[in-house]
DNA sequence: TGTACATCAGTGAACGCGCGTTCACTGATGTAC
DNA sequence: TGTACATCAGTGAACGCGCGTTCACTGATGTAC
């Protein structure tokens, strides 16, 4: 065996530096979800504590990181991004033509359940993160409510109501399925009945937030 | 002069030794409400730090808390009460008859301004803090969510909808209000242009809900 | 009312510990010839 | 292809610091007589 020792990936592959740099770098990344899926709170973290789950030397978190600010700040980034993968493959699947809501609200829940942390995250540190972390995951979300506007849109979907309005039924939306997420990862696991009543609660203020939407009228109440 | 010199109210008044206890207790409360509004998050802060701003020794703690984490409880609960006077004190203030949302909305934000670090702190650790203030913090929401379906109730709304279906309304309801309450918190000041929008897309989020409680049908499309 | 003693909220010194950050280093990867 | 040198991701020792918690204490408040 002639491989180097350290940073190695599981197999034995020879790896140029940038690709090593890379990888250490999601690494700790990673290892940050990690420690918050078991509990922690993003701004308790310690540069410490990350290394060693991340298995690097306190020092090497430099060669990637300015502080824990700037990895916050990736973080979120990367967060945004599996998020919007999200809506990007349910849209390839198509849209089913009848109980969209329930069938959306499934695919959803099973999307949040297979990335946990991504998730634990998100919600933990949409309001409780530094200002600047709570601002860029506000962006996130923004862009997010904005593709889910679009799509309405693109679907059809009351094409009388300015984007405007679109884009505040859709941050209703957003909200919701974001409160959902907080709310499905905190459940005890194995208590299956608990998580159907909390499904059933989520399609239906779905359903209420679309029935609503149907019924909007394009000038409301302006006095 | 003969007064002691160190914990004493602002005038000299002579205060037995438990009303002397219960004040240092609100000033550590007060002092955890306060780091938390000036950006630190729950738990990020110090017994240390919370100790100086409280005004006193470090080891003084201790005959208050066993640690922070039953401060923390404590803060929840007394986040929630605040709360819950809110929504005792719009009840007594009557029911307008007309444009009673954008007239809700005025008083609540007026409330969330008025009260910005209980409910920073209150945002902020609903999806941040450990699981343990996680869980107090539903509990407290739940209470009064379940308080506001029962105005809806007693008002008179929807005597149809099963208590069930008032309060998935009432859960969506009050999300709507804490998002809202942590988006206008974080507004930069002067800029009143912002809040302005921002409470017209609350406003309207809210109608959209109540809109679509009142086209709710009993029993929705259970197949 | 006055005196003697008990209580206990808050004090201050001391401890061992994990923290973030600095620095000079090592040795594999990359490059020039 | 082979050799000599440069780069730089990761190392490991060291630092000063604020942390949570312990302990014996002080002195005003409260109580018994």
């Amino acid at each position: 065996m002639k491989t180097s020792s350290r940073p190695v990936p599981l197999d034995g592959e020879p790896l140029g530096r940038g690709a090593r740099k890379q990888l250490t770098r999601e690494r700790l990344l990673d290892a940050a979800l990690t420690l918050m899926s078991r509990g922690h709170s993003f701004p308790s973290l310690s540069l410490r504590e990350l290394t060693r789950e991340a298995g690097v030397v306190p020092t090497a978190f430099y060669r990637h990181f300015r502080d824990m600010d700037e990895l916050g700040l990736a973080l979120v980034e990367e967060c945004g991004l599996t998020l919007r993968r999200l809506l990007r493959e349910a849209r390839k699947g198509g849209v089913p033509t009848h109980d969209i809501i329930r069938h959306s609200v499934a695919i959803y829940l099973q999307y949040v359940r297979a990335h946990p942390r991504q998730f634990r995250a998100a919600t933990s540190e949409r309001s409780g993160g530094s200002p600047a972390m709570r601002q860029a995951i506000r962006t996130e979300v923004g862009h997010f409510m904005r593709e889910m506007a679009q799509d309405l849109r693109q679907l059809g979907f009351r094409p009388d109501l300015p984007s405007e309005t679109l884009e505040m039924i859709c941050s209703l939306v957003v909200n919701t399925m974001l409160n959902a997420a907080s709310d499905i990862l905190d459940l005890p696991p194995e208590q299956p009945q608990l998580a159907r009543e909390l499904e059933a609660n989520f399609v239906g203020q779905l359903r209420l937030i679309f029935l609503g939407a149907e019924q909007w009228r394009a000038e409301p109440g302006t006095p």
